[in-house]
DNA sequence: GCGAATGTTTACCACTTGGTAAGTGAAACG
DNA sequence: CGTTTCACTTACCAAGTGGTAAACATTCGC
C-alpha cells in the first residue's frame, strides 16, 4: 500500500536525489538483511518505498547494481558503528568488552545490519569479495589491536585472525542466533539479552584474556 | 540364459518410491542450503534430478511441503551426526572435543546441513518452529550434559543453554563462515581448516572448563 | 490377463520476476 | 520566456514462478 506523499520537494534538486538514494538504500539494506536478497523483489522494495521499480532502476541499473551499493552502505555503517570502539581509550579486556557491547547494541537495533552480511557470505561470488575488500581496513585495525595485546601480554597468544574469527562468530552468534536461543530455552527478550550478554562477556573473557594478566585484575 | 536384460526396474515399487523421495529430499536439502530456499525453485530442482517439477510435486502438495519434509530431514542427519558423540564414552573436555571434532567434520563434508539450519532460523515463523522442535530432544540431551558436567566441577559453571550457544555458534561459525575467514586473510584449505580447529579447540577449551579442573589435567 | 492404483510426463495457467521504451511534469538554465 | 535536463511514471515484455489437469506408462492385486 503506497502512501501518497503529496509533500512539496524540498532543497535543491540534488539534494532530493541524494536523499531518495538514501531512501532506497536504506530499506533494501533492511529487506535484504531479514529477508534474503532472492526474497526481496523490485516491486516489494518499491512498494515499501511508495514509488515505482522503474524509479529504483533509474538510479541502479539493475537490482545487481543496487545490491552492490547496498553492500557499501553495509560496511561503511558496521565500520561507523565498530571501528569508534577500537579508538576508544582504554586497553586490555576493557577495550574488547567494549567492542561486543556495541555488536549486541547493533545486534539488538539493527539485526538487519548483521544479518545482511550474513546474507552476502551466501550469496558467494563478487558480492562477497565486494564486502571483505569493503571491511579488510577495518579488520586490519583489530588484528594488529590483537597482536599488540597479545604482545603485551594481555591476551592469550594465538593466530589473530583466527582469534578474530572466533570472536566474531561467537558473538554474532549469541546475538542473532534467535531460532538457536529459542531451542534452548531463551525468549530473546530485553531482559534476557542483558544476561546473555554479561554470561557471554565471561565466556570470551575466560577464552581470551591472558591468565597471568587475568591474575594482576582485581577486577571482575 | 535367462539372465534379466532390464537393469531399469528395481525393488518394488514401494521401494522405488522411497528411493525416488530420497533423491529428492537430498538434492532439495542440498540446494536449500547452499543457495537457500527461495533462490532454488522447483524446475532447479527437477532439473538437477533430471526428473519435471511434477514429479516432485506429485510427493509433496507443495514447494512448501518439500520445505517441511526437507527440515524433519536435515533435523535427523543431524541428530545422527551429533547425538552419537554424546553417548561416547570420556568425560569432561574429551566429549567435548569429540562433539567440536564432528561439528568440523560435517562441516568440511556437508556444508549445506549447517548452512540449511541457517537459512531456516532466517526463514523464521513455522519453518523455525519445526526444526527448534525437530532438534528438541538433542539440544534438552547436550544441556543436561553440560549441567552435570558443571556440577561436577569439570566446566565453568554458568546457564547451560547460554553456553550451548556460545560454543554452538562459535564452532559454526569457524567452520562455515567462509567469507569472514577469507576476510582475515585465511584461505578455507583443508590444512588451514586443521590448524583452525585446534585452534579453536584451544579458544573452547579457555572458555569452558573450569580452571580448578584444568590444573588437574597433565595433558593440553 | 485386466482393471486399478501408482508414479511420471506433457500441456497449461495465472501470476511474478527483472528489465526496456516511451512519455510526463517540474525544476534548472539560457 | 523557452527548452533542456532530470526524476519518475505508465505501459509493456519475455522469462520464469508455483501449481493444476489430464494423458500416459508401469506395476500391482485379483
Amino acid at each position: 500500500m503506497a502512501l501518497a506523499v503529496t509533500s512539496p520537494p524540498k532543497g535543491s534538486r540534488a539534494a532530493r536525489t541524494r536523499a531518495t538514494e538514501d531512501r532506497i538504500l536504506t530499506v533494501a539494506l533492511e529487506s535484504f538483511g531479514m529477508k534474503g536478497f532472492d526474497s526481496v523483489s523490485l516491486d516489494d522494495l518499491a512498494a515499501d518505498l511508495g514509488i515505482t521499480k522503474q524509479a529504483i532502476l533509474y538510479h541502479w541499473s539493475s537490482k545487481r547494481a543496487l545490491l552492490d551499493a547496498v553492500i557499501d552502505r553495509a560496511a561503511l555503517e558496521l565500520i561507523i558503528e565498530f571501528d569508534g570502539a577500537l579508538s576508544e581509550e582504554g586497553s586490555g579486556w576493557s577495550r574488547v568488552e567494549s567492542v561486543v557491547r556495541r555488536i549486541f547494541r547493533v545486534a539488538m537495533r539493527r539485526p538487519e545490519l548483521l544479518g545482511f552480511i550474513r546474507e552476502i557470505s551466501r550469496i558467494g561470488g563478487d558480492a562477497s569479495l565486494r564486502v571483505t575488500a569493503d571491511l579488510d581496513p577495518f579488520v586490519s585495525r583489530a588484528t594488529a589491536y590483537f597482536q599488540r595485546e597479545m604482545d603485551e601480554g594481555r591476551i592469550r597468544r594465538c593466530d589473530p585472525g583466527l582469534l578474530l574469527v572466533s570472536a566474531y562468530s561467537t558473538v554474532l552468534g549469541a546475538a542473532t542466533e534467535v531460532e538457536v536461543l529459542r531451542a534452548v530455552g531463551i525468549e530473546p527478550t530485553l531482559r534476557s539479552t542483558v544476561v546473555r550478554r554479561r554470561e557471554l562477556l565471561a565466556f570470551l573473557y575466560a577464552a581470551m584474556v591472558a591468565p597471568e594478566y587475568a591474575r594482576t585484575q582485581a577486577l571482575r
